[in-house]
DNA sequence: GGTACCTTGTGAATGAATTCACAAGCCACC
DNA sequence: GGTGGCTTGTGAATTCATTCACAAGGTACC
């Protein structure tokens, strides 16, 4: 299959996004031109996009909505659950934990993790938290899908060669650290203190 | 002044990250190769990104650790204190206020706002919680530069409409939503929904 | 001060992503 | 069943980003 871009599958999450809430609004169909205004693109983008996948629309009429949500939820990989571990127990660990749209979306959390004694034994938002000392033992048992790593900067690398020693192919990484994986590890960092250097480098750089 | 890519900022960013690591180790200089090997980028990238903001190097000795340090924090506006506050007090919101990152790098939290009355008056990791019906009132008199949404999706583009109205200029959003704002005002959205369903489409689409 | 070796800064070349533009197809209405 | 009005799907054109490749400078060491 042609390569995908990053850039490509973030905007299908967005039009699925838009498609679920014009559901919830009993429309029957949609135009590319609609989906494009409300997400901030253009027409031909949205086009271009759906025809990396297919055909999915009518000419002269536009995407049926229930069709074209389903097609994306099963492009997305969403028809499934996933499971997912959160490694780090800490305040982003538990906003984690907490979020519904991880459930929502079939991404079920089966544990969490921590290295503090204290923390371990208790409860996460109804999650387990067990000791990181099982991690590698757990995943060769539970197979989970996704690990989320919430744990400090200078951790974080090696918590990943141990989650990918263990044979895990997806991480969602939340420390503010660049890290390295081989290339068949898909590894995403959603780094805050990037996102607000790029707001100061905004405010700055505002003529 | 030239249009700097979003992506070029995200890599002064990373690069700013590792000067700093090289700077504790106590390197004095170093070459763009290095710092493409650590990054995961070319060294070409690197000078080529840095070459948008003038010539930091010496040719045959690399860059001065240091001054290469000192110049991207000019560039990405660190030098200041930024002025933050957040709304939304709930998990995600607590999770920012404590996260060191944002006051290590000059990001001062003034204020949170929750519409909740049980919260309002209360404090959040040591940060005072105001009634959101005060925020216009407070961003006339307090003039912060940041906004961080970390609320319902259904509520963020009304609230962000009232900052928009009350004149600030640059928001981070934590809401799974896509949110319009006039061209002057920088919006980043963190998205966890998306990140987790680009992670989804790559399990799926293995081969 | 001369020579050998590095590394930068940058035009030119390549590659990737987005936008344009229009033929092809479908619907609705007469 | 023909006509007019929409909207898709997609090659071609354009814009934007990355990589190549090398002249220009600088260091170090003899």
């Amino acid at each position: 299959m042609k390569r995908i871009a990053d850039s490509t599958v973030r905007r299908l999450s967005i039009y699925l996004r838009f498609l679920e809430e014009f559901e919830d609004k009993g429309l029957a169909t949609v135009s590319s031109e609609a989906l494009a205004r409300r997400g901030g693109t253009t027409s031909a983008q949205v086009r271009k996009d759906l025809s990396l996948f297919g055909s999915f629309g009518k000419r002269g009429l536009g995407y049926s909505v229930p069709e074209l949500a389903t097609s994306l939820r099963e492009i997305l990989g969403l028809g499934r659950e996933w499971r997912v571990v959160i490694i780090g127990a800490g305040k982003i660990g538990a906003a984690l934990a907490q979020y519904r749209g991880f459930r929502q979306r079939g991404f079920h959390i089966i544990a969490a993790y921590d290295a503090n004694a204290d923390k371990v034994g208790r409860t996460l938002e109804g999650i387990e938290v067990r000791d990181i000392a099982q991690l590698e033992h757990d995943i060769g048992v539970e197979k989970p899908d996704i690990a989320v790593l919430a744990i400090p900067s200078e951790d974080a690398q090696a918590v990943l060669d141990r989650v990918v020693q263990a044979g895990m192919k997806a991480v969602l990484n939340f420390a503010p650290s660049q890290l390295h994986a081989p290339a068949d590890v898909t590894v995403r960092t959603v780094n805050m203190a990037m996102e607000l250097e790029g707001l100061s480098f905004a405010l700055v750089n505002r003529e």
